[in-house]
DNA sequence: GAGCTATAGTTTCCAGTGTCAACTATTACA
DNA sequence: TGTAATAGTTGACACTGGAAACTATAGCTC
């Protein structure tokens, strides 16, 4: 059972490397860096998002959060805008320019998907979708471990315990 | 069908994510970061492996691959070793000591991906392995197209066709 | 074997990136 | 009104990986 887990954890990294910055050779697509990318999609999935809430959703300090939405904002994708609210909250959001380039680069590694599982039938990629849909919801359910004891934990390096 | 593919490009990416660089934090493990152990991981696997082989395999050019290596080295995880066979090659090895936190590491994780799945049952663990399995190897059978005609194809951003 | 070319690896310079700490500005509250 | 808290920005800094130049070895041709 152990050894289950073993495979799996590594299979997950190695499929992550694939799709992180460096499988994908450096560049994400068009001008955009992965951090850049996968900051524009949370904007555009969530209205008036806050510049500290995209620093929480992709683990940066709310300073790092700053400089990824300058440099989408120097390049016209995103929209920064005070809070008529709060006037130290600054909603961001994308631009049609950065909604277009993100529904581009999603299409663009969709078709890569699709050449990956073209030979797979109709219920695998079902149930490919289901198991995809198991592990992400899972990782996010463990999210707050993650920061937490987990990570942060003073660099101890077992806090889960696997009682199989 | 197509949607299909998008939802799981998306899963894929936000998986990846979580376990890619910024997903655990920034830091990996201890003192290496995900780079690092990558390429300790990859240099563990293969014995003798060369500078240019462990570059190849992890999308870095040879002078990075290099400077990886140096790190590793710097901290005791790696040899370097001039091969007798031809004097300009180089192989690397892991020392007791990398091999050591390189175990750790995932012992570390795959607890994590335990925490994560703990709840399905046996039969849906043996389907999720089954999965992850299906996918990298779809991904690394298209990788001479990412590094080739996919990712350097000169900025393009439809390469491959859905035709459902 | 001298000389040219190819190959493996290293090093130097450089640009990009994210963090920390200090800072500004606004809000909340006593 | 004054103090603390909060959101965001900025500057200095360290780290990282690439490009190009460099060293050293190997192979090949004459």
């Amino acid at each position: 059972m152990e050894k289950d887990f073993i495979k799996i954890y590594n299979l997950i990294q190695e499929l992550s490397w694939h799709f992180g910055a460096h499988g994908i050779n450096g560049e994400c697509c068009g001008d955009l860096s992965l951090v850049e990318y996968m900051a524009l999609k949370k904007i555009e999935d969530s209205e008036n998002i806050t510049v500290q809430e995209i620093g929480n959703a992709l683990n940066f300090t709310k300073s790092g959060a700053s400089k990824i939405i300058d440099r989408l904002e120097n390049k016209g994708y995103v929209t920064r805008e005070i809070s008529p609210e709060n006037g130290r909250v600054c909603f961001v959001n994308t631009t049609a320019k950065g909604a277009e380039i993100a529904s581009e680069i999603v299409k663009k590694y969709s078709a890569y998907v699709y050449e990956m599982l073209k030979e797979q039938d109709k219920a695998m990629v079902g149930n490919i979708e289901a198991v995809l849909k198991i592990l992400v919801d899972s990782a996010n359910g463990l999210e707050n471990n993650l920061n937490g004891k987990f990570t942060q934990g003073g660099g101890k390096m077992t806090v889960f315990e696997m009682n199989s």
